[in-house]
DNA sequence: GACTATAATAGAA
DNA sequence: ATTCTATTATAGT
């Protein structure tokens, strides 16, 4: 039955209801998965057609600086979908690890969810799921990894395709990041590993809650004088949901960036980073899985708690 | 502008 | 690629 329209409803326009999203009854399968995961909804496949929803601009004017950023590249229509999506869906870990800080060994709780997918250059998925070696396209040695490298999923490998296509790069791998709150952070670091290359390039999806992006030049050797000394100030982007951010050339060499934590606003709601990037070698397959897997549980997104909440099989297959 | 509370930043371990 | 503490910046009154 249609809804009565009051005086004050004839004035106030119909709330432009989103149309619900149909979820698709595939999923992307594999042992090393902890379950499996849903394919992209197919409207949501649909608005990302649009994507890049904006041209990128230039983030250059800086010594050893080359951003292209994308304000947005995710279209509105599909921004908070596919952050809902990718919560409810994806599987995370909250890595702990040793560091020495001085003289003492201290236990780290990295401060954010991270997954990752994917897997070096040497080594590619056959059609069955299992690694073969890129070169033969045989299997590969047994002892060839550590770690239990897993294949992209189909919703993230819709997102890598799109990106391929509005950076002309190749990527093989696919790190996600779940910041809860405000608390959750990255400390400054740069994406210079060996393992990547010398000049490599990294496309950062954000979706969700805004967050600052702060860059700053590494110390420079304190050998040319303040008068020849190009200068280069910090930085500071405030992310927003659907925004994209790639940096390349001699960005990674000669700039930390970090995520800092933040009081306040938008920042306490949960954001969703996803970074793609071209890893050359074995090792840099062992490093990713072990500082965004490691060997702790599995955390899903409750969507009753609105919290992510440590998770095993059980809990679904539960009667 | 001064005073206070809270947030952001920088340096050390 | 974190956390703690000290210092500095910012906002509110």
């Amino acid at each position: 039955m249609a809804k009565k329209r009051t005086l004050h409803g004839f004035f106030k326009p119909a709330e432009a209801k989103r149309p619900k999203i149909e979820a698709s009854k595939e999923t992307s399968l594999h042992p090393t998965y902890p379950c499996p995961v849903p394919h992209l909804p197919l409207a949501i496949i649909d608005a990302l057609a649009f994507a890049p929803a904006t041209e990128g601009k230039a983030i250059d004017d800086q010594p050893d600086l080359d951003l292209l950023y994308f304000q947005p590249h995710i279209p509105k229509a599909v921004q908070k979908d596919l952050f809902n999506f990718l919560r409810q869906e994806l599987f995370f870990y909250r890595v702990q690890y040793t560091i020495k800080r001085g003289p003492v060994d201290t236990q780290v709780y990295t401060p954010r969810f991270t997954t990752v997918f994917g897997v070096d250059e040497t080594s590619c998925f056959g059609a069955d799921g299992s690694l073969l070696d890129s070169k033969t396209q045989l299997p590969i040695p047994k002892d060839r990894y550590q770690c239990k490298p897993r294949p992209v999923p189909e919703c993230l490998e819709v997102l890598r395709n799109i990106t391929e296509g509005t950076t002309g790069e190749t990527f093989n791998s696919c790190l996600v990041n779940y910041y809860a709150s405000g608390n959750d952070s990255i400390s400054y670091h740069s994406d210079d590993e060996q393992f990547l290359g010398p000049n490599p390039t990294i496309a950062s999806f954000s979706l969700g809650a805004k967050r600052d992006f702060v860059l700053k030049h590494k110390p420079m050797p304190p050998l040319m004088t303040d008068s020849v000394k190009p200068e280069a100030k910090p930085l500071k982007i405030q992310l927003a949901s659907g925004d994209m951010i790639l940096m390349r050339g001699p960005t990674q060499a000669n700039w930390l960036h970090s995520i800092p934590k933040r009081k306040g606003g938008e920042s306490e709601k949960g954001r969703i980073n996803i970074t793609f990037r071209k890893v050359l070698v074995k090792g840099g397959t062992e490093n990713y899985y072990r500082y965004n897997v490691g060997a702790g549980g599995v955390f899903r997104w409750d969507g009753t708690k609105q919290k992510m909440d440590p998770w095993t099989s059980e809990i679904s297959t539960a009667v």
